[in-house]
DNA sequence: ATGAAAGCGCTAACAG
DNA sequence: CTGTTAGCGCTTTCAT
């Protein structure tokens, strides 16, 4: 910055104040100042700007995997609403374990970012310790956390499923199984299946239709083995519901592979309205979350904590939407 | 720090030392000052450490879409090499749009990465300059640029294409087509459809059969209207090939609505190898770029090249792998 | 509209 | 194994 200061024949405090677009440098000084930093090299260093300022311009995200579409949607969400307030992402993946997450929290923690989103509302208590003493703004994202530790945007897993089981159960299906969600790593899919149980025994209906697959994520293969195995064991089931679309496009694939009527002998349904769900054939009833929305909302609320730090902690409760296709009768 | 050092009765830099596990503070202090810490919150503030350092700790990487499986498996990749060097990725999304990559990559470098991993071997000239005169590391990724910046982990997005006709010629197809690649905003996707053209040339075959889709990504839908547009114009063609998978698998679906046997009627090919492609039924041919081992590749790269920086640019060809499946005779 | 002085919270360098 | 001193490159604050 001196060095520009010098070519320009100012200070360095002008200098800095011409990045910032501060209004009290004249514009053909700013003029100057950014052309002799181009043909410098320079370039703007945030890093001592972040420390001087206390502003990183962070908002740290952590999402269970990098590679699942309805996360990528709510971090795109975020994204758009976050750029005009001049604030970036910080990233982290916590691979459905809520000890890297306690791990990945910690990590992004000391990068002092303004502002923190976690996907999910169960947390090792250190995480939630962390999380509460930051000083910043947290909002818990894909879930309703009985006892929020501060914003929330969310849904119930739990609740949309029941949905779910009643358009199966109004259409006339009683041998209802579930396919996912077994595995205590991935809470919201363990919360699907509790939701998928107590809206059966709700119906009076047999909630031990139940097949396990293995640790998340739970993906198109894993639906095809488990629907394997469910075909095999309870040939009679009239329909079933996956903890995501890809292991319902799973269920599907392994259906048209056997020759098994879609919906003719068997109904299949997912959750999270991924593009496939709309696109295979046939087409999948599936629930959509809205996850960008997830994510937009998010950043309004950083934007609203971030302006009136004193104000209350948002809970903006979503509610997931049943799109019924050609998947279910 | 001070207030840590004070109840451990230490002096600040042996409270910075026991953070940064320096093997000359006594396990006993160490431990102390970690406790001390946990005790009263406190939480290392890495801005400072930075600024002091000049060591940020960041990788920067920019990617087209964060919506991508086959970037998400590379960002994977790079997480899991850099992890073990105490490096952690700092990403970006250029929605492929070159301009957008030259603010990104301005913005980036202004956190003073260690290294920067681009996506793609065309950029802005400006680009191109912010990422020579950087000073750290550049590693461009997913192409054979001419003229490489730094190092390369790539591969020949028209050679693949290339060789995804001969395949396809080989088993007796010549009415071939190409849907996707015609935004010139996908660069490899143009070098896609490029390396088709050249190849059916090659073979002194019709390359006319372009079906151009829009803007990338280019995904399922568009690759059902393409599919839907080139049966009703060109209802003899024998074989497509897609942009990738996700266009494949739209393609696929289109002809299943139709009542269109696949391969019996016509063949479809894809890119990329996504999970979908060896799901779907019937699975589909495709050409596995092997993403996850671009980002370890990449990875190793930057490991190497901060440990000696004087060392020569690398540039690591490989070889995408042509997956024979159901979807092509 | 511009500048001078001080300091953000840590760590490099050196000392012992 | 531990401590002292100085300073990383900006921006806050105050002055003009």
């Amino acid at each position: 910055m001196q060095d520009v200061a010098r070519v320009v024949g100012v200070s360095p405090m002008t200098v800095s104040r011409a990045f910032r677009n501060d209004a009290s440098v004249s514009e053909k000084t700013r003029e100057a100042v950014v052309k002799a930093a181009e043909d410098l090299g320079y370039v703007f260093d945030s890093t001592a700007s972040t420390l001087r300022s206390q502003r990183t311009g962070f908002v740290a995200v952590t999402i269970p995997s990098i590679n699942n579409a309805n996360f990528a949607d709510t971090v795109r969400g975020l994204s758009e609403g976050l750029k005009p307030q001049g604030l970036q992402i910080l990233l982290g993946y916590t691979d459905y374990d809520i000890h890297k997450e306690e791990a990945l929290i910690e990590q992004l923690l000391r990068r002092r970012p303004e502002a923190i989103v976690v996907t999910g509302g169960k947390h090792t208590d250190r995480a939630r310790r962390l999380l509460a003493n930051a000083g910043i703004p947290v909002i818990e994202t894909w879930d309703l956390p009985d006892h929020p530790i501060g914003h929330v945007v969310g849904f119930s897993n739990a609740q949309a499923v029941g949905e779910m089981v009643d358009h199966l159960v109004a259409r006339g299906a009683t041998r209802i199984a579930f396919i996912g969600g077994d595995a205590d790593r991935d809470t919201r899919g363990t919360d699907r299946r509790l939701g998928f149980i107590a809206a059966m025994q709700r119906h009076g209906l047999d909630a031990t239709r139940l097949v396990a697959v293995g640790a998340p994520p739970i993906s198109m293969r894993e639906g095809a083995l488990a629907m394997a195995g469910l075909l095999d064991s309870l040939p009679d089931t009239e329909a079933v519901i996956c903890v995501s679309d890809l292991s319902a496009f799973g269920a599907l694939s392994e259906c048209q592979r056997r020759g098994i009527a879609v919906p003719g002998q068997v109904s299949i349904a997912g959750f999270g309205d991924y593009e496939i769900a709309a696109t295979c054939v046939p087409d999948l009833t599936t629930l959509n979350p809205f996850p960008h929305d997830i994510g937009a909302k998010a950043a309004q609320i950083i934007a609203t904590a971030l302006a009136s730090p004193g104000c209350d902690a948002q809970c903006i409760k979503l509610a997931p939407k049943l799109i019924s296709r050609a998947s279910t009768r």
